[in-house]
DNA sequence: AATGAATGAGCGTTCATTCAT
DNA sequence: CATGAATGAACGCTCATTCAT
């Protein structure tokens, strides 16, 4: 015999939001496999069964946590490239490694764990891939304006992307190469480097 | 009155040797987590108990096969580049660079599986300290002979360590950007490009 | 911003019926543990709560059912044996038999839901006794007004009904042993001669 | 850390069996659905565990009950039948009806259990068939043999099968008519009756 | 050394029931 | 009357680990 003992109703985008809160910062802590269903409600503060009034399984919220982490971070690096002038590749190539890095530096574990810890269904890598051709453009869009010369694109941006996201998680788990000033900047050196600019070009 | 059909005993060596080999063909077809002891043991073909005969737990087997991976890995690249002239750091790089990539082309998966499906307990990426440390230590020593202008050898070596690591990952993916030798070209390009060295020269 | 689509109240008995046949309708198809409550209410439009506007719990639906199911039967019953003369015992017997026959035909698989897969919680077979006691009166009825000659009137009764139950469950089942009027015709004649009477004469 | 206080081997067929006789009470006496598996567990005196070294789910005890019902009940009637003369048909047709009914009298709520309350999967009553098919063949054989006239022998056994198990469950559902033996004196004097011959008849 | 029956804590998921709106 | 979000006890099933043989 059920009592309700606080059945306070909450626009369901909130609930879902708190869950998905609760659900990221255990996955995060003791991973997908190591957090129960059941430790998301209580971190919630709702019973057992409200999570499944919001998502069908305990996969789902991984899945929502994936969408929900994509989408902030394309949003941020495209902004960040669009701030910069139509033609100034240099520039747009180094808003893009400076987002993206810092979105990663604020959310390396995050990406971690929607990507790689526990890749999505499909195909690896998807924020990867929208994330990449992103860059591809970019790069591609660079050496079509004579800024750089770049014959593969795409094996460029994989590489690029990769090295960022190695360096900004090495910072990220503790073992600082410096602080994140200096890193954004040598980062910025070797994504020119790699790109065969010369990094200390104004 | 059991029937000893096959040698019901075996050196400790090899028992072990053919638990972690199940578990590794397990782990990779179906995760860390979705496999079972008794799978191991069955793949194995012992029984459920003799598995603790040689670990103490199901994460131990994970434990040895990310130290066997290690090693094997670490050997290689150390022949690898000590097959080159002591003070030819181009070809130093370079060997470095292909030996870790033929390395990850024929174990990426086991890679990703030990340290970063299910990373070590204590800091992430055991095997990328090994195998980066050497690297460092190779770009650090380039750097003091002379062939390149390095300032921080370490966030170099992270950089190009994952940059290696992640286009060898999309083409083991299945996603290839080219065959394994025009990888191993354009990763040599950028290698190269990264410490400062112009990739078209000899 | 709700708008009434369709008028969200109707009189209690409508209601309660419409959630009956939509139970029914369900449990017939899937069991009665096999069934929730909230497909019921799905079933007949109604939100989940509304259930509980007409029944205490998912049983009492059951419960419900069952009672309708009996009225039903024992109506038809005795509205065919009083439709005979008051003296034509073979008669009487004939239409009783025709009457509960073809209700269980039209009904046998809710019969079976019930009174069999479910059985009320008190007694077994209360629908069972009612129509048994209606039979065991006509038999004892017929007894002493010298059509037949029955000793235990009650166990005849038992013996017929279940007889009769299981012939029709039989048809119903979809292994029929004829169409539906040999089955009555064969049926009559087994009833017949159950109480002694020669099944052929008229 | 599982710690196992009373590990006690035994064979497995007798565990099974224990297992089995667990279900069986408790199936009877709360219904399948209101049965739990750690209920079983508990009376087998084994952990939970154990139930699923047995018994691949819980309907597989029930499958496994219904099939040791009906090897038991149709070895009894078979060697009471094949206990009457080859040519007595109308003691053939009462060892049948007695044995029977003394089958189902010692295990009616069984019987209800594993072939009505949860039917088995594929098609209703295979008990009764199997069952009724053994009378049908002796009935067909009976009306061959000249013993009585009976034009459809299958009607008749499901008759017959049907008004037995009603009766006798009627008797065992503790609203008796009699003790067992007027019990098994007026079934066979309907038995008799049923097929058109006299019961006071020796 | 090897076995495999036994254990039991733990997990994901379901669903009857309640009640604030 | 009607709604449906919220509750939480309960259940079937899994599997790492133990240990008597």
């Amino acid at each position: 015999m059920p009592i309700a003992l606080r059945p306070r109703t909450k626009p369901p985008a909130e609930r879902r939001d708190e869950l998905m809160n609760a659900a990221e910062r255990l996955f995060l802590a003791r991973g997908f496999e190591g957090t129960t269903v059941e430790e998301i409600t209580t971190g919630a503060e709702v019973a057992k069964g409200t999570f499944y009034l919001h998502f069908a399984t305990k996969g789902d919220v991984l899945e929502a946590l994936r969408e929900r982490f994509v989408q902030g971070l394309l949003d941020a690096v495209t902004a960040a490239v669009a701030g910069q002038p139509r033609d100034d590749w240099r520039g747009r190539l180094a808003a893009w490694a400076r987002a993206c890095a810092i979105g990663y530096l604020d959310a390396a574990s995050l990406h971690h764990l929607v990507f790689v810890a526990v890749p999505p269904p499909s195909r690896e890598g998807m924020a990867r891939n929208v994330l990449v051709d992103h860059l591809d453009d970019l790069i591609a869009a660079g050496a079509h304006g004579g800024a750089w010369t770049i014959e593969e694109s795409g094996f460029t941006a994989v590489f690029l992307f990769n090295a960022l996201h190695g360096v900004v998680n090495q910072a990220a788990a503790g073992e600082p190469t410096g602080d994140r000033g200096s890193l954004l900047r040598a980062l910025e050196a070797h994504v020119f480097r790699a790109v065969g600019l010369r990094p200390e070009a104004g």
